[in-house]
DNA sequence: GCATTTTTTTATGTATACATTAAAAAAGAC
DNA sequence: GTCTTTTTTAATGTATACATAAAAAAATGC
């Protein structure tokens, strides 16, 4: 999304509040707005509106169909599939260039930083805050991988599972694994071990995707 | 883009003449025009050009900058570079995928022809026709995988690349090899090999890369 | 009662007018 | 001549009016 704007717009206000309420599920996976209804509501005309809604389709959170509303996107496990396909994929790839590149630990030091985070976050039981850190840690993989496209599939295709994650977050068993997944990948990477990194990470994201989509289907949902 | 329309609006014809013009070279890479100025080229008013330049925003066609008018992107080497890390990594995960889903001979039926019209066009060394049938099998290989969304990304990325495979399709050696790993493919995916489907793919990918490349840097271009 | 046709309503697509603001040009100061 | 400030111009953001067309409602026919 190449928009070059250097003030915020109602349409950016429009795209920053229509993605918190997604988000939050207060405009629920499955519902349909019409543009009015979404103009009323956000307190600007339809113009804005419109400009929004075609910015969030292209990001996969909404579909506009005329006449019947603007629909709020829900994921079927079809969906978690695929994009947990592609985010493993992708997130591997950038654990291994990132390992090839040889960082300094200066380099790493913000990677570092969000492996300590999640610890800490961990140690108090601490789960949202656990899921920043997380969330944190993944971005920083991606942007050390050294592709900005990727980086940009990526943050997307996290967007679109945000609310699978919300949900499952508090009901999960505490992710001690998972931090245990981390610190192997960080050291991987710190000693520039590509195949491990790759190796360690898809792991880690093959056992996070069946771990989700088990407790989604747990919880008797087949779109959310 | 999840837009349900089913009649083309103006802003439809917009994005689809955009897209030729700029495939075509005629709004050409770097090039900068104001939203008036497309409007007029269009024949329609302001507000379906703006839909349509948000929209080929997303796909990464051009980047909209107020007051200094919509640039057609152009493509560095690190670009490149980027694009075919990525492009290499999900069609070489769809090659696996595909040969893991043990196809019969009739679902590869749209697969073997794009592969037989590569080979025809080849003989008769017809680069266009060539190319045409090489889009075809990668786009059919990437269906066959079975991702949707590998599908989508794929897809806008060959976007993204297509003039300079345009470029270098006039000067490049004829494509011998590739129809040869094109072949070998074909036969690692319908004898089930998943392993060998991807290692292929990938080779595939990466040899493509290098020789874009390398004709680009032949041509001095730096941005395209 | 059901199917078809016609009319009415309404949501979106589009054009245009107006508001905002960034950039260019002009004016002033040294 | 250069730098700063002010004014003007024009490009974009936004609101609103109008056009189009899809959907809903009403009317008609059997």
């Amino acid at each position: 999304m190449a928009i070059a704007a250097k003030t915020k717009s109602s349409s950016q206000k429009a795209v920053d509040e229509l993605r918190e309420l997604i988000f939050s599920g207060e405009l629920p996976a499955g519902s349909d707005h019409l543009e009015t209804e979404l103009a009323e509501m956000l307190g600007m005309s339809r113009t804005p509106v419109r400009d929004a809604t075609l910015i969030l389709a292209s990001q996969g959170l909404l579909e506009v169909r005329p006449r019947k509303g603007v629909r709020i996107l829900s994921l079927s496990a079809k969906d978690m599939h695929e994009i947990y396909e592609v985010l493993t994929e992708l997130e591997s790839l950038s654990a291994a260039r990132a390992a090839e590149k040889n960082y300094s630990p200066e380099d790493l030091a913000a990677l570092a930083k969000t492996v300590t985070d999640m610890d800490a976050a961990l140690a108090r039981e601490d789960r949202t805050s656990w899921a920043k850190a997380d969330e944190a840690f993944h971005k920083e993989l991606v942007r050390l991988g050294g592709n900005t496209r990727t980086a940009a599939i990526v943050e997307n295709f996290n967007d679109q599972v945000r609310r699978a994650r919300a949900l499952t977050l508090k009901i999960r068993p505490m992710p001690h694994q998972s931090s245990k997944d981390h610190g192997a990948l960080f050291d991987a990477i710190s000693r520039g071990d590509a195949k491990a990194a790759h190796q360690i990470h898809w792991d880690h994201r093959d056992t996070a995707r069946k771990l989700i989509t088990g407790l989604l289907e747990q919880l008797g949902l087949r779109h959310f």
